[in-house]
DNA sequence: GTGGTCTAGACCACG
DNA sequence: GTGGTCTAGACCACC
């Protein structure tokens, strides 16, 4: 599991995290249950601070999506809880809006959604 | 055209604004070419500061959804500028990795989609 | 001598005007002593407000371009004043930078440069 | 690297702000890479609003000449983005066209813009 | 400590 | 009347 970060974007780094520790997941590069590196460790590794990890990783407890106590440290959680699709739809909605005045059509993205959700 | 604003939300005002823009152009809402309201009105509509209003209508403007005309206002272009799929692509990635994980399946995505885009 | 104007353009038109003006009067397609339309004529040709014909011209006379004088119109001057280089300095200065920032080669803009003096 | 605002002038402030970087880039006297001030430290400097030195930097930032990272604030780009030199043709057009109609010599712009070039 | 956002209110340039 | 600019001062998110 590469994380890559890019210390340019917009998009703060402790989100920039949560997103490649949630798309791993989803692409099982991350197993349910499987054991996360310490926060000091994923730090020096990222080559960023441990409070930022530490903010990453209570994010993904707050979303269901990790389990974390003293004695085990950070793992992904072994059923993750289902917020349903409401969370997602506004999301969604902007997301296809733009792609709609784009001009890019109906089956090109119903097409990459499929090869995606396959993975 | 009706704006809510959510101002509890992490989604600055601006941005709220700019993305509810965004879908009433794909919701067919507001017609290509037609007139938006004045930065004072829409800010006086939406009760925040003409300069917020102000700031989403040059994001709109630098991302090629409406020009502004010292003579007419701020319009929707006729034609939207395509930036093409890949930059939205990484948006669809992590929203499709959410949903995969939280259980939801493609055919309600793929019906979401699809509802979305008959609009 | 035809004028286009981007009523897009962050350029105001009064601003455009005076620039097309100046280029036509350096690629020779205005001679020295020519009349120029009337504010209205040149109004309704480029469908845009007297006033901002009106603006463009004083501008112009102020800048010693063009005289003006109620019984024979606007005519482009027969001598233009010369303000020395200086005032364009500044000018060149910033263009010449951004020039040299993008890589562009020194023998690349001289020729550009060349090649308009010559016109 | 001093930073000289006009007050009385047409041009924005942040526009000055804009301009006298980018020719301190120019000029090597901000090197590739090096930090800028902070907007607040520059603001303070120059007797001007943050806001304002924010909006300059934005601008900057959107043209590829900065960087901005949360981490180290702004600096100068390490490889400015080129966007050929197309886009900077008009105003040379419209600027040799002035130096023309003075009577300002081929020559003596050609040494202008050498010594440009040599610092 | 950094930049990002927002406000309230002012003045100006443009058409 | 339109948007553009600027200020002074505030609060917040990020690192």
């Amino acid at each position: 599991m590469i994380i890559a970060l890019d210390f340019q974007s917009d998009v703060p780094v402790y989100l920039q995290l949560r997103h490649q520790i949630v798309i791993g997941i989803a692409e099982n590069k991350l197993q349910l249950g499987e054991s996360l590196p310490t926060t000091r460790q994923l730090a020096k590794d990222a080559g960023i601070n441990p409070m930022t990890v530490s903010k990453a990783y209570q994010v993904l407890k707050a979303e269901g999506y990790i389990t974390m106590d003293r004695r085990h440290g950070a793992k992904v959680s072994q059923e993750i809880r289902n917020n349903g699709f409401d969370t997602l739809k506004e999301s969604f909605k902007l997301l296809i809006a733009e792609a709609k005045i784009k001009g890019i059509s109906y089956e090109s993205i119903q097409s990459y959604l499929k090869s995606m959700y396959e993975q």
